[in-house]
RNA sequence: GUGGCUGUAGCUCAGUUGGCAGAGCACCGGGUUGUGGUCCCGGGUGUCGUGGGUUCAAAUCCCAUCAGUCACCCCA
């Protein structure tokens, strides 16, 4: 076997089911349109350094998922594992800081991290992303945590909830930190698990083994340990959520795998999805601006699976019937009907009419199924007989009616009819 | 990266103690040359994931490998 497939970890998103991908596509990008904002479009590659310099040197993501390649002038690129970095690079880089604050601005793209595949989880995803920079306001923190919701509900989506928590700042993380780190150093762990603990502590709190979580109960919370700043920000975030009606969980050992995250931390979680649950996350992140060499700017934004959404949509049993890709399908009889329909398709499509033809050089009977198949409503078929008389059979797939319509009318008519 | 399970037609799957590759759905053609959905007739569309091994004989047993899947890890 010698035929190509799709790599590892990879799959193809094929009619008529790519339609619910562009569904929710566009649903969880309608309410930041209505919000103020503005699409960005980057490169699917950017400098590794960026990357090692903006996720973090010591995550997951960055030490062992990267597709790094070097290309042929000699430089270090890496296929972008999530979205944030780069649309931060771009502000950076084109001083979007210097106008009106906040900036906000939305992406959609590609991501790559070489993983396990598992449900869920591939080695290429599609994320939208979305960040308002250089405004720290816990009311901002309310609007881009609501916007995310706004987006699961429009979809229709109800099993899932909004986990929340806060993860300090610079002035209150360190501290306890450390805290953690003498609570982790007492307990019985694993080597991977201590080395996890020595580089990033605050990870080892989202354990999901038993034998480790439950010697996490009564680990030292960041919550309890959050500086006065840190807490008022809270605080303030939580009574924004209140006022705007929405719900979250209190969950103070969230963690998130990207280092930039402080203050006002979230992951958007469905009940359906198996091992794979978060179907989007993000928070806020102090430092991430000024470590890319940018002003020191705070920023809030957060990132959501298209593929993982769509998964819990098909969980929900919220994916119903792709609406017909026609309303109207040309059926002719005869090379010189062939000409004329072929003329009658695109008068048809000029008046936005989406039309297909009976393309294969068909039998009527074989033309006759494709137009029922293609879910069209109306089906035109077009012989000698009625070419002589200047016509076409116009006839509705749904009743069986039949009648002669002047070619010269029938564009317009049909575009009647479905209107 | 670690561990478990699974790979047979486009899809869902059956295939007995090793003995000529099957079903349903889908698809294609036809039912006297101008009408679809229902019905009838016909058609298998396949490197049994791949490569080795055992055997007179392998979809079936063994090894390897690739892929999928589930959990860990990680995360969207």
């Amino acid at each position: 076997m010698t035929g190509f497939t799709a790599p590892k970890g990879t799959f193809d998103t094929l009619p008529p089911d790519s339609a619910a991908f562009l569904a929710v596509r566009d649903a969880l990008t309608a309410p930041l349109r209505r919000a103020g904002y503005g699409y960005v479009e980057t490169p699917v590659f950017e400098d590794t350094a960026l990357f090692a310099r903006g996720v973090g040197e010591s995550t997951d993501v960055v030490s062992k998922e990267m597709y790094t390649f070097t290309d042929r002038g000699g430089r270090s690129l890496t296929l972008r594992p999530e979205l944030t970095a780069g649309l931060m690079r771009a502000f950076i880089e084109h001083k979007l800081y210097a106008g009106q604050l906040p900036v906000k601005l939305y992406a959609v793209g590609s991501n790559f991290r070489y993983e396990r595949p598992q449900a869920g989880r591939y080695r290429h995803f599609t994320q939208v992303d979305m960040e308002a920079l250089g405004v720290d306001d816990p009311a901002l923190d309310a609007e881009v945590v609501a916007l995310g919701v706004e987006g699961f509900r429009k979809l229709g989506l109800t099993n899932f909830e909004l986990q929340l928590t806060s993860l300090g700042d610079a002035n209150c993380r360190p501290q306890y930190r450390e805290k953690l780190q003498e609570f982790l150093a007492g307990l019985d762990l694993d080597e991977e698990t201590r080395r996890r603990a020595a580089i990033n502590p605050l990870r080892v709190l989202d354990d999901k083994r038993p034998e480790v979580a439950a010697q996490l109960t009564d680990a030292p919370l960041m919550v309890d340990h959050l500086c006065d700043g840190c807490q008022q920000h809270y605080d303030e975030v939580r009574e924004h959520l209140r006022n705007l009606g929405v719900h979250w969980i209190e969950t103070p050992k969230l963690v998130r795998g990207l280092d930039y995250y402080t203050k006002t931390t979230y992951e958007f979680v469905h009940n359906g999805l198996g091992a794979q649950s978060a179907i989007g996350g993000g928070g806020r992140y102090d430092g991430l601006s000024k470590e890319l060499g940018g002003p020191d700017v705070s920023g809030i934004g957060y990132a959501v699976g298209i593929d993982r959404t769509l998964l819990a949509l098909r969980a929900e049993g919220l994916i119903g019937e792709p609406p017909a890709k026609v309303r109207a399908f040309v059926v002719p009889l005869g090379d010189e009907a062939r000409r004329r329909g072929m003329r009658l398709l695109t008068e048809l499509r000029d008046e936005d009419v989406p039309a297909d033809f009976a393309f294969g050089g068909k039998s009527l009977k074989g033309a006759m199924k494709a137009a029922d198949r293609s879910g069209a409503r109306y089906a035109i078929v077009l012989g000698e007989r009625d070419l002589a008389e200047g016509t076409a059979q116009l006839k509705d797939l749904t009743t069986a009616e039949q009648r002669a319509v002047p070619l010269t009318d029938l564009a317009r008519t049909v575009k009647e009819l479905l209107s």
